[in-house]
DNA sequence: GATCACATGGCAATCGTTTGCCATTCGTTG
DNA sequence: CAACGAATGGCAAACGATTGCCATGTGATC
């Protein structure tokens, strides 16, 4: 199959009796050039199907008009609402997304993070792994928003941890609960820490006894472990790092034949898809992850430098809790 | 902010006191350079943190080393497999992966796949909604691979329906099932097609009554009418188009009180994520997605112009199927 | 009618890399 | 020892767009 070769502006140019900075000009600096002859240039360029190549567009400017997203597990559903949100705020804005998989390891990032630079304008980063001081280096090199996880200096967009967890104890300790166990996910997890520091706070003001417990895989893999260990303790509330865990839990239990949520009440975090339909379906602390993604492509393409963008956090409360029976 | 400037391979080549076109083979054409030379300019890129610029790179071979998929919505758990599989070998492979999503239109289909065709080296173009002649234009001027999807001419990837749609009738006819009512996607969907043809083939080999309904939309909020219609008829077992229509579905039987499977068997198509953990856990026809996700781009790097490759499917029994009460 | 400012279009340099072609060096071979 | 070919490195011309600067033409102003 032999290919055409694509119209170049040269073409373009010649075709319609003009210079190629006239062409230029006609799509990219539409008051510089006579409003009759830009529309001469534009339909002549549309016969011949010019497409700008973007690649030579990138060399003279230096921008590629191509946005990277970094996620560390593209399978993990949470990473679909970003994914989303963010590809249709950068195509809103006329952007490319580069869709890249770190696979939860920090060298594949940091790999990654330097590999795309010159192929992209910026990087959205979303729950990294990396320290703080690997990624104020790349942030030298190239823009960059991080998502769900904040550095100073960095601008971050992030969900609001302090009121969801408050909420969410607000909720458990409003249907009796005193005491609740949250069930951790990995060390590093920035955002499992802030999880876990807000549940802490909220626990202090309500009176509710707080532990943690963990580290737990945060996908469903996780949740036989955590449900376990739980139930040997005599839990009567536990939070989870993750729907994914949550949900890995849930089904431990329902294994095991433990009622949820009059043994033992279980909520999560995020608001996956699969929350509201899994059994018992799941009292979780929603986020906008879609709002998130495009609310940090918007800080890319803005070229904000620093500022945390906390993000409202909502909890649905689904049938997964319930007052501990008595 | 001021951001470094980036090396480029000039800095590199004075740097290490050689030609620009000595670094330059020294990265692409290992045999090309004596290896003292090439391990000492590989030395001194390394130590100046140069990356070679595909922009630059993409103008002077044509090649970008990119690759885009197109999905018709990015937010099905369907296709997040497909995403999965496709970045894992485009980065296998030393590719980037573009990912749009064309939101169901067949017009924004079109668009990115002109816009698009000058920045990226291929398409992977999933489940697409446009009619064959457009497809194999777009065919003519860029690499294209079909996944889900058949077009004669062109290459895909697509889920073995015959032998597929055989299990599910097969399984159904074995809990004593004579009649099933198929609930329909989208007109214009080429598996919804094929799912319907193999299932009427399979069910006149077997004896089986077959009726089409529909079109109902292949998402959760399209489960309640589909529900509600194959209530009204009477219907004991409802193969569905895909899982989110069927797990829309298993909601609504719920929410109607009607038992599944005792009143009524369900079963769906892909077992995406959740489709084990919904209530009753949904029979379905599972598809390898990851697998078809990166079997496209190995096709599309391997530069196939042509053929179907079809991919195993395999029936997953769950709750959602049994035999119809007496 | 001369001057001027502005609108418009063209010329050519530039971006960073690849690659065809040529020059040099060096080891072989007859 | 002359001749030759292989190995290696450099020169310079692409690739396709953008853009600073200049030339020309036009209408307005005094």
């Amino acid at each position: 199959m032999t290919r055409e070769r694509r119209a170049t502006i040269t073409d373009v140019a010649r075709a319609a009796g003009v210079a190629t900075s006239t062409v230029s000009r006609a799509f990219t600096r539409p008051q510089r050039v006579n409003a009759a002859t830009r529309e001469h240039v534009l339909r002549v360029a549309d016969e011949l199907g010019y497409v700008p190549n973007p690649a030579a567009r990138a060399m003279g400017t230096g921008r590629t008009q191509t946005l990277a997203l970094l996620v560390p597990d593209l399978t993990n559903p949470f990473f679909s609402g970003i994914i989303t949100g963010a590809e249709q705020a950068a195509a809103r804005a006329g952007r490319t997304l580069v869709v890249a998989d770190t696979q939860e390891s920090p060298e594949r990032e940091q790999h990654l993070l330097t590999s795309l630079d010159p192929a992209v304008d910026g990087f959205v980063v979303a729950a990294s792994r990396l320290p703080d001081d690997a990624l104020r280096e790349a942030a030298a090199r190239s823009r960059i928003v991080l998502l769900n996880r904040a550095t100073p200096g960095l601008p971050a967009v992030v969900a609001d941890y302090e009121s969801g967890t408050r909420q969410v104890v607000e909720h458990l300790a409003s249907l009796g609960h005193r005491e609740l166990v949250f069930l951790g996910g990995p060390v590093g997890s920035w955002s499992g820490a802030r999880r876990w520091a807000g549940l802490q706070r909220a626990c202090a003001d309500l009176g509710v006894q707080a532990v943690r417990w963990g580290p737990y895989s945060p996908t469903l893999a996780g949740g036989p472990g955590a449900a376990d260990a739980a139930l040997a303790a005599g839990a009567r509330a536990v939070v989870c790092h993750n729907d994914m865990l949550a949900i890995g839990v849930l089904r431990r239990l329902a294994e095991r034949g433990v009622a949820v949520p009059a043994d033992i009440s279980v909520v999560g975090f995020d608001d996956i898809f699969g929350a509201d339909f899994c059994h018992p379906p799941l009292t979780t602390l929603a986020e906008r992850t879609r709002d998130a993604g495009s609310a940090a492509v918007g800080l890319l393409i803005s070229a904000e430098t620093d500022g945390v963008t906390a993000l409202p956090t909502e909890l649905r409360v689904r049938a997964s809790s319930g007052p501990p029976r008595s």
